[in-house]
DNA sequence: TCGGTCATGTAATGGGTTACATGATTGA
DNA sequence: TCAATCATGTAACCCATTACATGACCGA
């Protein structure tokens, strides 16, 4: 029941596209949600049906034409009624992790060897996120409009600066069994 | 796809049920994964169709009969293929993060009481972990057999206190603003 | 001419959740 | 007597992924 409220969540902010939801999804959302394009199209629609989004077709000469959702009045009631709600516990599911758990079964060279391309690739995360941060806030000081923005983008550095120091602590782990 | 190697995983370590499998996902694999009874029941009838497991029946006279499932040769095969794999990018889902995304639409107080909470039941679940570090590993050094389930305890603990950090940095973000 | 971007979708399959179902034993 | 634990599952539904499909424009 989630995506709906991502859905919802975008459109509150700014009326926009199937693509462009997807774009969000795939960018700027990415460190806290996920959805694959074809879901977008299928939960818009379902969405529409409920009444809680409405469209209104954009024609364009040079590019396909593109249909602008935005919320109803029934839309953003449903989005507060959720915002209401008290957190639940998150569930985990890291696959990486799961492997970890079976690293006894390998030798300890390739447990190494994934976590250093593991920490690589989260070292290159960070540092886009961080670019990120310095163009939308400069000062480390946010309005109020985009608090969500600033505190979330903030936790996402620190989940991902967490893996690296662990994967440094997991690899010197390893280290000592070679 | 990676349930099955969940699965796979567990009944590496020892055979066991569907039942003593749940139980598993609930309790000491649930900082990095989680699934129903019902989905496990279905995947290991599944897995023994493809061959990668089997069940022998146990009866018992003052509980019902169970089934304990054990890998095959074919099955401790496939665990050890997918785990030569590399990583793969993290996907995240985090609908905590995504309500606080939104948060600009009520009130600060109300934020702040949503943080709260979520910081609380995140020192209770670090507590059990460190419980159960404890009684693990009271010397902190594990054996070689056991060091996926070291490691993993560690991260485990480390996710929830950056989260426990970031809702104080977040209560801190909406204060000012009230 | 080839790949990328813009823009929309359907269909099939697979993974996850909720509701329903059974039935014995054990402890409060 | 009532709830919890042990132990298994089916069915319906919902959510997520992958493959397939179309077609124009633009820059290398």
């Amino acid at each position: 029941m989630a995506l709906r409220y991502a859905v919802l969540g975008l459109l509150s902010k700014a009326e926009m596209s199937g693509y462009d939801l997807t774009q969000r999804f795939t960018q700027e959302v990415s460190h806290f949600w996920n959805a694959h394009h074809t879901q977008i199209y299928r939960e818009l629609q379902k969405l529409e049906d409920e009444g809680l989004l409405h469209h209104q077709v954009v024609e364009q000469s040079d590019r396909p034409d593109k249909k602008i959702y935005s919320l109803t009045d029934a839309g953003l009631e449903a989005l507060l009624t959720w915002l209401s709600e008290s957190p639940k516990p998150p569930k985990m599911k890291n696959e990486s992790l799961l492997r970890v758990s079976l690293f006894h079964l390998i030798p300890p060279e390739r447990a190494i060897a994934f976590l250093e391309e593991s920490k690589r690739a989260h070292q290159e995360i960070i540092s886009l996120m961080n670019l990120w941060k310095q163009e939308h806030f400069p000062d480390d000081h946010p309005v109020p409009q985009e608090i969500g923005e600033y505190l979330t983008i903030e936790y996402g550095t620190r989940f991902v600066q967490t893996w690296i120091d662990w994967c440094e602590f997991a690899i010197g782990v390893f280290s000592k069994l070679r």
